[in-house]
DNA sequence: ATTATCTATAGATCTATAGATAATGC
DNA sequence: ATTATCTATAGATCTATAGATAATGC
């Protein structure tokens, strides 16, 4: 299975994108602790030193793995759309999809590390901004972190977990549910519950 | 910060006991691996090798903590209730309290290994099997999935990630919000959006 | 005599660094 | 000459085990 890599000329540049591709596909896969920084630099068709000489040490490697990607989706999307964008690009994030690894990446990283933690929690405060933007009520804050919690809490259970019928159910389904409770959720409408009817 | 201990008695089940409770306490802090069996043992009081004597290895011990104080909540817990008192078990994590600290050593583990993850599932399965009994809907399993998520991803956002406002938010004030929303998800109430008011 | 507990250590990782080698640009 | 890349290894963990020690029950 270990393809035999085209001699690459000397960039240091096309190095570093390598190490940052690589590391990126295999944090996702098994997070921060278990993706080596021999197995990242083998995938890259790296020498591991590089690694450091590049990045400084791990962390600082995953630091910028998180933010490239997050920021990414953050930029192309607009603010209406962003809820079902990032709850999609989760959806499909079993599929040889590239996208949104990242949030794979921090789910399957979170306990690791306090900095791990950290760096997440920064890209959280951007996205859960925006979302508040598309809330009127007074705690819009609360609000945007409850339906960005839900959207992490779901890749957790479908991606991580693999709970079942979650992990398998079409995504379209999820969405129709997830989205309009989230709406609701977020524009403030109380969900009232009708009166039993007779 | 070291207590001095008191000569404990030669005793097989205390040591256990001590072990189980030690280790609870540390994995919800630290995560599966940053908990090394070194810190459980000492915190138990004990020698580091009565763990494997007693537990065979340090994921057979990850598993009981889960599987311990995962059911005594399921067991002691109405169906109709168990959505609130999950909430509200995570939601007060944070302070000396006991209770639903298995929750948050799962969630700061799930990168770990496939197995822990594996525990979990076993433990959400049945969690999601309540739930789906509050609902009429044909999907009511899926719809019990998706509640099941937002439980914990709120955990994720609120204990792990210290997502602000989220973590220092009111749990009355989330619990309003979150079993609203949740109860009209699980009985299949549509959240019809109203039409504009003039 | 049984068995709970402890000592000592094997064996396997993993991150990070110091310094050698070799490809490029001048 | 510069600098991208590689070799070799220090140094620090961590889980798990084999076998010694010592407290209890008979």
């Amino acid at each position: 299975m270990v393809e035999i890599q085209p001699k690459r000329p000397r960039d240091a540049q096309a190095t570093r994108q390598a190490l940052l591709d690589a590391a990126a596909a295999l944090f996702a896969e098994r997070g921060f602790e278990r993706a080596t920084v021999r197995d990242i630099a083998a995938r890259a068709g790296v020498n591991q030193a590089l690694l450091f000489r590049y990045f400084g040490s791990k962390k600082a490697l995953f630091g910028e793995v998180l933010e490239r990607n997050g920021r990414e989706q953050l930029k192309a999307t607009a603010p209406e759309s962003l809820l079902e964008a990032a709850l999609r690009g989760m959806l499909l994030a079993d599929d040889g999809r590239l996208g949104d690894r990242s949030l794979e990446a921090f789910l399957r990283s979170t306990g690791g590390s306090d900095e791990v933690a950290a760096t997440g929690r920064l890209l959280g405060d951007e996205y859960a901004r925006v979302l508040a933007g598309l809330s009127d009520r007074e705690d819009s804050d609360l609000r945007a972190d409850l339906v960005l919690s839900w959207l992490l809490g779901i890749g957790l259970m479908r991606v991580v977990v693999g709970k079942e019928p979650l992990a398998s159910a079409d995504p379209d389904e999820i969405c129709e549910l997830v989205l309009g409770a989230a709406r609701t959720l977020l524009e403030g409408l109380a969900a009232p519950v009708p009166p039993p009817a007779p």
